[in-house]
RNA sequence: GGGCGAGUGGCGGAAUUGGUAUACGCGAUGGACUUAAAAUCCAUUGGUCUUAAUAACCUUGAGGGUUCAAGUCCCUCCUCGCCCACCA
């Protein structure tokens, strides 16, 4: 008997699919398709991590398993090439980044055949390929013909390390969450995308698809849509008005000032001459702080009095107006009401000595008392006090009432927020779509003729970033200059280029039709494949790439490029694979492991498939461990001894004393591990599959060794046909290679995912749980489905129980029909 | 500060959603095979408890509650993780 030996089996079969297109989908094929997507990965220098591993070979059972159910399954893969990643690498090892990208996706491809993943690489996609970019330019152009993209002169987050600008999402405690630079704020004109018109649709639409909770919430909370008023306070002895955003109009008793971000455009006017010079010197100071800086110490409130009042429109009050640089200006009207029921306004109100009085109070009557004498900040709904005519209302009902009677004197209206703002398009590098505008003096910004598209990137010697906020383009006169498609005069180039995320906007619909050059994809694929079934991906994503992408999605519906809105009909979440000591992999901590290094020692890639779905549930968080791996190999080479055993002795093997019952048990014990292994792979479970797997091969072994004679042989070759079907799911090179051991030519992929024999999965006895006062005093075996007479019969006759029962007056039974039987004594 | 989630053996983790807690794997211990080791196979493995049972009691972060029955439901508290955060 041969040795099980990973590695040569492996590159037989890797070779064998590859060389025979095994994982080519077919496009309009009369059986339902299936689209697994898996987040295409960054063509990086370093190679296929683990945590690729995990995620491609999660989307890999997948898809096997569907393969396997009669699905025409979509499998694809392709490379995000453009972005800073690449750009770094280009200039760190001093090579182009075409040269850098092409390298690098060869060694991708051959690291994830090598892990044994059925991807079709026949549509493979490179976001920076002309011809790839030249409809990621196209598409830009249908946002830009329908007014969804616009230019506009923004502070916008700047990356001084990677010298471009970023968008919000991209910043993560004010910080470039790719290079960890604390970012700095700059005044650029930027091309932006509208995704705010959208920020509704993108909340609704999660209502349509199969999101995990936790996605869905997030994405939520990032649009963040909140309803309330916008109240216009009259300045007192002016014409001027300031309005103000608030969802908690019924406060505005307490309303004590009004604070204005330094940024807003009535600060001017507002400001008294006396006072011009100190706020001057504030605004200033302001404007040279970075976010964090801006962040750094929450208590201290600062601000400063302008000298003008407002009338509060409820009472009429005189309140001073403020600003102070805890406003902020890009969020609902950039001024707020400072009253003593907002945590951050109590604080400055405090600060500043600005008198406040209570106007919500608690139900109870001790914290109430608290909140009068100011001792504690009320934050929460409550019940109305000092509000004239309103008194005794609850908040709910106040804001209702406060809001219309304020309407009916043309002073507020309804409006709803969103945290969300419009997305900053423009890159300030080499590496990316180059933006198909052209900047006529005549006619403004025009969009490039179809005809002209791609625009392509030249081929240049340096590109390195600049430190003044202009693409590196900028400075090639040859790809500037050029003529106005309307009017032909001299014109120029836009030189900024598309953010990383442009051409992942879109890249599964590319898939679809990889290679055509008359449309971003065939209308008739685009309504066979179109949307997407089953998306896995990176919880990192959920308020970038996926948030744009839908976004996307939602408005190439619109103008009917896309047959409905939503693009990922189920979105889930991997979990991140740590390093063995239980902190995130890192070079310069030492504990990364790399996959490769797996494989070449020897442990073979169908272990390490298995083991990544072994470790622990697919969404969790956990430390890579190689002992599972030690298991989950050790499982292999059992598979192979066993089947092994069976083939080689098969031509003396006699079933000397062939019993029913036994080989009712081999089936029995196949039949439920299909059984458990589809429920399991439904609900994506994969450890438990596994595990189910395992568990069944023990009894594979026991009832090898103690009733093999007692089934014919071709119940033997059938258990373990069906089994090697199963596991081929996970480990599909060992399974290949055992199922020509047993005779087949033809692959095991073309076999049809086993059925259910539901007969046998119906117990012929079952296990009743017998307590007293519901402690376990024993088990039972029964025949199923006896009712409680006849169970309280057979438990009374049982030798064992009578110490429990005897001299006990039974008050109560709690009978479940095949389950348990409960006395109360 | 807001949102979401988690806490189960020496370890990774199971538990059909209220019904035998600790499946499966790792590790450990003992045995078989071997000159020996590795590999393999067999057995044991939550605690009280060093041996035995169809024995008893205890055990799912802590405390309380509901229930015939709670890892699972409710209340209070503790700890940890992730995401967001001066968003009015």
């Amino acid at each position: 008997m041969t040795r099980y030996n990973p590695q040569s089996i492996e590159s037989k079969w890797q070779k064998k699919w590859s060389d025979e297109n095994y994982y080519q989908a077919e496009d309009l094929s009369k059986k339902t398709k299936y689209v697994v997507l898996v987040e295409f990965p960054y063509p990086s220098g370093t190679g296929i991590h683990l945590g690729h591993t995990r995620e491609y070979t999660l989307g890999d059972f997948l898809a096997r398993y569907k393969r396997l159910q009669g699905y025409n399954v979509l499998f694809p893969m392709g490379f995000d090439a453009f972005g800073l990643p690449t750009e770094n690498y280009a200039i760190k090892h001093q090579i182009s980044p075409v040269k850098a990208t092409k390298d690098n996706m060869k060694n991708f491809e051959k690291q994830m055949k090598l892990l044994g993943f059925s991807l079709d690489w026949s549509r493979m996609i490179n976001t920076s390929d002309p011809t790839y970019y030249r409809w990621t330019q196209w598409l830009f152009l249908q946002f830009f013909k329908h007014d969804m993209a616009y230019q506009k002169e923004v502070s916008i987050n700047w990356c001084p390390f990677c010298k471009t600008g970023l968008a919000n999402e991209e910043v993560v405690n004010g910080r470039h969450e790719r290079c960890d630079t604390l970012v700095e704020k700059k005044n650029l004109k930027q091309w932006m995308l509208r995704i705010t018109k959208y920020a509704d649709q993108l909340i609704d639409g999660l209502k349509q698809v199969d999101y995990l909770d936790k996605i869905a919430d997030q994405q939520i909370n990032w649009i963040g849509r909140s309803s309330g008023a916008k109240i216009k306070f009259k300045v007192d002895q002016s014409d001027l008005v300031v309005e103000v955003f608030t969802t908690r109009i019924d406060t505005i008793y307490s309303a004590a000032c009004l604070i204005l971000a330094p940024e807003h455009p009535l600060v001017k006017q507002l400001t008294i001459p006396q006072n011009r010079a100190v706020v001057n010197e504030y605004i200033k100071d302001t404007q040279s702080k970075s976010d964090v800086d801006r962040q750094v110490d929450h208590q201290t409130k600062t601000g400063h009095f302008l000298g003008s009042y407002a009338i509060n429109p409820i009472n009429q009050k005189l309140i001073p107006i403020y600003i102070a640089d805890f406003v902020l200006a890009n969020y609902g009207t950039g001024a707020v009401f400072g009253d003593i029921h907002d945590q951050r306004d109590a604080e400055f109100l405090k600060q500043h000595n600005i008198k406040a009085s209570v106007s919500v109070i608690p139900k109870d009557k001790e914290l109430a008392k608290k909140v009068i004498d100011q001792v504690e900040i009320f934050g929460q709904d409550g019940y109305l006090i000092n509000s004239d005519q309103f008194n005794g209302l609850s908040s709910k009902q106040a804001r209702g009432v406060i809001l219309e009677f304020l309407i009916s004197q043309d002073l507020a209206e309804e409006q709803v927020n969103y945290r969300l703002r419009d997305w900053v398009f423009s890159r300030q590098h080499y590496w990316g779509e180059p933006i198909p505008i052209i900047h006529c003096p005549v006619h403004g910004p025009v969009a490039v003729p179809e005809k002209d598209l791609p625009v392509k990137l030249p081929d240049v010697s340096s590109y390195q970033p600049t430190d003044d906020g202009k693409s590196p383009l900028s400075k090639i006169d040859s790809f500037v200059q050029t003529t106005c498609p309307i009017c032909h005069q001299p014109a120029k180039r836009e030189t900024d280029t598309m953010p990383n995320w442009a051409g992942s906007s879109w890249y599964y619909l590319r898939y679809f039709d990889s290679t055509n050059d008359k449309n971003f994809v065939d209308p008739v694929k685009l309504q066979y494949w179109y949307p997407v079934d089953f998306y896995l991906g990176g919880m990192e994503h959920t308020t970038l790439h996926l948030l744009y992408s839908r976004f996307w999605a939602n408005f190439l519906a619109d103008i009917k490029l896309l047959p409905s809105p939503e693009p990922y009909l189920v979105r889930r979440a991997q979990g991140i694979v740590l390093g063995p000591d239980g902190s995130k992999m890192s070079k310069s901590k030492g504990n990364v492991v790399n996959p490769l290094d797996i494989l070449s020692n020897g442990y073979g890639a169908d272990s390490l498939r298995l083991a990544v779905g072994f470790i622990a549930p697919y969404d969790l968080t956990t430390a890579w461990n190689s002992e599972i791996l030690a298991g989950t190999y050790r499982f292999l080479n059992r598979v192979w001894n066993l089947i092994n055993q069976f083939v080689t002795s098969k031509a003396n093997f006699k079933a000397e004393d062939i019993s029913s019952k036994s080989e009712e048990r081999l089936k029995i014990i196949i039949n439920n591990m299909v059984s458990q292994v589809e429920l399991d792979l439904n609900k994506l479970n994969f450890n438990t599959a596994i595990a189910s797997m395992m568990e069944t091969l023990n009894s594979l072994y026991k009832i090898n060794q103690e009733e093999i004679n007692h089934i014919q042989l071709e119940n033997w070759q059938i258990a373990f046909e069906t089994y090697l079907i199963v596991l081929s799911v996970f480990a599909p090179h060992i399974a290949e290679e055992l199922w020509q051991i047993l005779g087949h030519d033809s692959s095991i992929q073309l076999s049809n995912w086993p059925t259910i024999d539901r007969k046998l999965l119906i117990d012929k006895e079952v296990t009743l749980i017998v307590q007293v006062n519901g402690k376990l005093r024993g088990t039972l075996v029964i025949k199923p489905d006896l009712d409680q007479a006849q169970v309280e019969n057979l438990v009374k006759q049982e030798q064992h129980f009578k110490p429990y029962l005897e001299n006990q007056l039974i008050k109560k039974t709690v009978f479940v029909v095949n389950k348990l039987i409960n006395f109360v004594v």
